[in-house]
DNA sequence: ACCCAATACTACGACAGATGAAGTAAAATC
DNA sequence: GATTTTACTTCATCTGTCGTAGTATTGGGT
């Protein structure tokens, strides 16, 4: 069964997306979803940031620092098993989702 | 540009799809949503009724009573023009938004 | 050397849409 | 005549998104 409250939740998804590749940090990442998306989405800082505590209050996502390293101190994101986990449940509701919408959809 | 709450939305589409083919009311709307997405997807009530206020408030579908109606007193629904052109405009938006999507889904 | 843009966030408050819980009431069915 | 189905309504709460604003460091251009 599905929750109208999907495409919300996608920004997860696509982080979680981003993190699979490796660790990352917020600027970066949103970089890449802009660049991945074609310019075609731009995900808001504050939607990104958001995303990060949801994510590692619930176990997707673990923050750690590097020091030594130059430029501005970034937090730095890997995914976790929970995450790769999430990700893999959003991926199959994801495909049941355009199902359910398309048939709604005209051409 | 993808607006990053879109399915919430597509609740308001789902329910101009189904005026489309004509007035309607709001139980036979849940109704036919569930049929058609073959038990996937079921509206709440709430959700449902609100929507109805809200696209009523948008001029996306206006209301009206039939009298000498048997049964229990029933709010119909018929879509508007502006109704017809927002769901348009959300079928193309759902396209854009389903390839944005797919690039961060695996398989 | 100085300025400005880019980097890399954080904090706070507001809002919209979805939902849960509960209630009302008429009609149909058994 | 009791239960189920129909057909809503009200209200309060939650969650995720987003606007506004602020902080602070670094890199590039002139």
């Amino acid at each position: 069964m599905i929750s109208s409250d999907v495409i919300r939740g996608y920004n997860d998804t696509m982080i979680l997306y981003m993190l699979l590749e490796g660790e990352s940090y917020g600027y970066e990442i949103s970089k890449n979803i802009r660049r991945l998306s074609q310019e075609k989405y731009v995900m808001k800082e504050t939607t990104l940031y958001s995303a990060f505590t949801r994510l590692e209050k619930n176990g997707c996502i673990s923050s750690f620092h590097k020091d030594g390293e130059a430029g501005k101190r970034r937090t730095y994101y890997r995914i976790t098993e929970e995450g790769r986990a999430y990700y893999r449940e959003k991926c199959i509701e994801w495909q049941l989702t355009q199902e359910v919408v398309n048939t709604f959809i005209k051409e």
